[in-house]
DNA sequence: TGTACATCAGTGAACGCGCGTTCACTGATGTAC
DNA sequence: TGTACATCAGTGAACGCGCGTTCACTGATGTAC
């Protein structure tokens, strides 16, 4: 069962990373063709079929291992923060490296977001959802640890994230602007959003009810 | 002269119609086909090249429509406000009517400024900035009328739109979602940036220095 | 106003092409005994 | 270990389809005199 096992999962790889391939900031994932992607990977268009019903199983496959890539490296940065700076800035640095080695991964989750089949745009939104909360994680511990007051955590990751995925798309497109640049425009309009959380805790504190 | 350039440009009105129409949720402008806009339009595929060398020149013509009339609604907006609270909440309220009433022009603005010929990004992006530009704008003015003094102006503009095109994808993709939360949500993420930009530059002004 | 000619938006037929999908088949791998 | 059968990843031929684009043509509108 071995072998047989093994070259099937070779081939679909070969189908997934073809399909990566093929992305680009010309092409979108809905822009490729079945019998390309097989051409790419170098098998019969036929094949397709014993591992995908259709480019749409594949491309949630490609969203699933956009959004598990994405975290796995998100969680290495966690691990190596904590030495050098804030969370924000281990986050942001992170993820641009995430961006520069997986430019298609990226397209994935940032372009491709609101075009496509329901399931195909629900899937990503659950990866970037997942992105969010865990950047709402790793906020909150990090204003405990030191005694900051933030408003609405969670509106905060989400701005954020927001604010990280446009000025990475901005980036990939033009290729001209350097890494410095943008990790410092990054920070700085995060820093903004952070102090604004901060000041309107502030403002909540002094008074609680709105209006 | 009169009769034939107005049958012309009703035509060129049926395509551009046509082409709008066609865009969704499900389907991008690079998805589209030639003989699907014509079919749609009423005329036979080869009409189309007496108004528009290629679908890409369509798409500019698109584009630019799409960014003509954003502008527009919100100088409109501009003469309005004033007298019914801040920019931030007229502009956002604006945005929200155009998006809802235009969500495929919408769409091209947003959604397709990342994917496509270079031409037709940079087309899209030019219209952006003009956004971004008239609200830095607009924003130098409130804050000079009220005193208020902001830390960079222009990427506070790019901040405020880069999380009001998001929050607005966002809302028309999902349609259970009501207008009232998004405005909300969306003014609760523009204040945030507002006052983190106030913040920073009280911060700047007690040490001028950056280190 | 009438006439003769020019312009040009819109057309239908035709082209070659790549597409997604089906089908029956092949032959290596796996399994049962 | 050897044999007989089952499984199933990969294939090549074939299909019908819609596509973008070309071409020569039509006939209403425009222009010159």
């Amino acid at each position: 069962m071995a072998v047989r096992a093994q070259q099937k999962e070779r081939t679909r790889r070969a189908l997934i990373d073809a399909a990566l391939g093929q992305i680009s900031a010309e092409r979108g994932f809905s822009n490729l063709s079945l019998r390309e992607v097989a051409r790419e990977a170098g098998v019969a268009p036929t094949s397709f079929y014993r591992h995908f019903p259709d480019l749409e199983a594949l491309g949630l496959a490609l969203v699933d291992e956009a959004g598990t890539e994405l975290r796995r490296r998100m969680r290495e940065a966690r691990q190596r923060f904590g030495t050098e700076g804030g969370v924000v800035r281990a986050s942001v640095d992170t993820f641009i490296q995430f961006l520069i080695g997986n430019a298609n991964l990226f397209y994935l989750l940032s372009r491709e977001r609101a075009v496509g089949s329901p399931a195909f745009r629900r899937a990503i939104r659950r990866e970037i959802d997942h992105f969010i909360d865990e950047l709402a994680c790793d906020l909150e511990r990090e204003c405990r640890d030191r005694g900051i007051l933030m408003s609405d955590i969670s509106i905060v990751a989400e701005s954020m994230v927001t604010i990280v995925f446009n000025e990475g798309l901005e980036f990939i497109d033009n290729k001209e602007e350097n890494v410095q640049d943008v990790t410092q425009k990054m920070v700085q309009q995060l820093r903004m959003i952070a102090l604004g959380a901060e000041a309107m805790a502030r403002r909540e504190q002094i008074s609680p009810g709105p209006e």
